[in-house]
DNA sequence: ATCATGACTAATG
DNA sequence: CCATTAGCCATGA
């Protein structure tokens, strides 16, 4: 593990339930805005679905990105936890 | 050191 | 809205 995906993984565990963040997003937390790039291929490398929510981070334009398990699933997962935010409050 | 590879981005036609 | 283009970067061979 790459001290650069580390940092990666943190930023993402950070994203609150039901909401998204971008890959760029993700790049400047890490101090490297223009590694967008390099950050996905982080999350594709390290897919730990259950302890990191890789499934929150989307493209700039809010679009659905990738996803190792299948986009889909990626979409029903957001979808999920947006209902269980809206379910708790 | 060099080269190819993406779950990308922004700009342009 | 779709296609193309150039820029960008960590990583592995």
């Amino acid at each position: 593990m790459t001290e650069f995906e580390k940092k990666v993984l943190k930023a993402v565990l950070k994203i609150p339930l039901g909401k998204i963040k971008s890959y760029k997003w993700v790049a400047e937390k890490v101090g490297r805005p223009k590694a967008y790039r390099a950050v996905a291929n982080a999350l594709k490398k390290n897919p730990y679905c259950l302890f990191i929510p890789c499934h929150r981070v989307v493209k700039s334009s809010q679009q659905l990105g990738g996803y190792s398990l299948g986009s889909e699933l990626k979409s029903d997962l957001i979808n999920l936890e947006k209902k269980i935010k809206d379910m708790i409050e």
